[in-house]
DNA sequence: ATTATAATTTAGACAAAACTAAATATTTAT
DNA sequence: ATAAATATTTAGTTTTGTCTAAATTATAAT
């Protein structure tokens, strides 16, 4: 065996495009739209098409013409070590330089890309093998493992559940920093007092406090209860 | 003012060809000729012409078709900013991943690209304001301050000096762990015992054991004295 | 089923950063 | 001072990743 997967290189516009797909396709398991990664992107769907057909060459994603893609075994393996590296990186900002977790991902997209097996290892066994990152996002092992945290949108929960805070849905600056101002953060105890049934909206009781947070809100916030198992 | 220095995009290559020209002729101030950055950087001449065009037009290199280049305020400053990172990122991967000194210099070279003042910034903080990389080498503050330390080729200095170890000229890695190998670091206290007329080997006493060295090893070390101030 | 609309792909072009080969300027040697 | 050698630049090409505009395929609507 000459190569493993690691040892292909690819671009940072490759690795982007993996990415995407692995982000719109859950898990890159389902098709994606050409379109739908061009507005991901920022780009033109030509452009897209391009890209593809060089992944398909490399064997990171299946492609028939009109079909869509979606990642192959190989492809998924390097979106996985990207996402890695990306969400290592975001603990690593907000652990030890005191970042916010509204401010990580622009700097993250670029530290992703950085190649070295043994940076991202070290960086991993420094923040003392962190399990999800700022936003409450799994981090995959080293070996791509990769365990969804069993949660639920607090839009979803029957009233009365109590759970706590574990991560958000939409993790732009915009939301986070709301989050912030209201005081709402992960580890927050949180209980569904009420639901208007009118605009979705709830009363919530979060850390002893009582606040009313609109639908949109509540459908961008995932808590953990303790049902289930 | 519109624009600040780091406010001007500045691509990767364009990045590594200023820092080039920075090191070759003395921190910018001197001349380089085409032909020693194209060697350097591993690259044909007419490739450097035509990037120093592009650097002379963006004001970072003053540049007379024939006449070699030089960097401008603007280069000089910018130069510094990536040596900066460069430097910064070398002590955080040998005092936080527990890098050793003949592992940092690739993985730096992908760091120093990373744009984001608030990152090396806090950087700088998390270790503590450091004054010099792993191999000596002076760091630029905030401003790109640069006090390069009073220190002395071991090869240069007389007989019974005495000093300490704190930096080698070259930094390949093929050197570095020949000092590892033969237990040299920085730090260490060196005295000149002798030195062979013919061909300028040494015979040193370093931390209590005695040793000899070799002029090409001698005239790539640097040894801080007491005298001088 | 046929048409209209939307999504996707192709063809051709461009900018960045590299290259080769040829031309030009500078330096060195006689 | 002139020729030879060396250094540098120019001109034209390539690759990567993007774009626009046009063509093609798929999907939705009547």
């Amino acid at each position: 065996m000459y190569f493993c997967s690691n040892m292909y290189f690819m671009t940072r516009s490759e690795e982007n495009y993996i990415k995407t797909i692995f982000h719109l396709g859950r898990k890159g398991t389902q098709e994606v739209a050409t379109n739908a990664i061009a507005e991901l992107m920022e780009t033109k769907p030509s452009s897209v098409t391009d890209m593809i057909k060089k992944l398909s060459e490399k064997d990171l994603v299946n492609y028939k013409r009109y079909q869509g893609v979606s990642l192959t075994t190989l492809g998924t393996k390097t979106a996985l070590g990207i996402i890695r590296k990306h969400r290592l990186w975001e603990v690593f900002l907000v652990e030890k330089l005191d970042f916010s977790w509204d401010e990580v991902h622009d700097v993250a997209e670029q530290l992703e890309h950085i190649k070295s097996d043994k940076l991202i290892d070290s960086l991993d066994r420094l923040l003392a093998f962190p399990k999800f990152d700022p936003h409450g996002d799994p981090i995959p092992d080293k070996n791509g493992g990769f365990k969804e945290r069993d949660r639920d949108l607090l839009s979803d929960v029957p009233i009365n559940t109590v759970g706590v805070c574990v991560g958000v849905k939409d993790s732009s600056a915009t939301f986070l920093k709301f989050l912030d101002k209201n005081g709402i953060a992960l580890g927050n105890q949180i209980r569904v007092m009420e639901r208007e049934e009118f605009d979705g909206s709830l009363n919530i009781e979060i850390d002893g406090r009582n606040m009313q947070i609109s639908n949109v809100i509540a459908s961008n916030l995932y808590i953990k209860t303790n049902d289930g198992i």
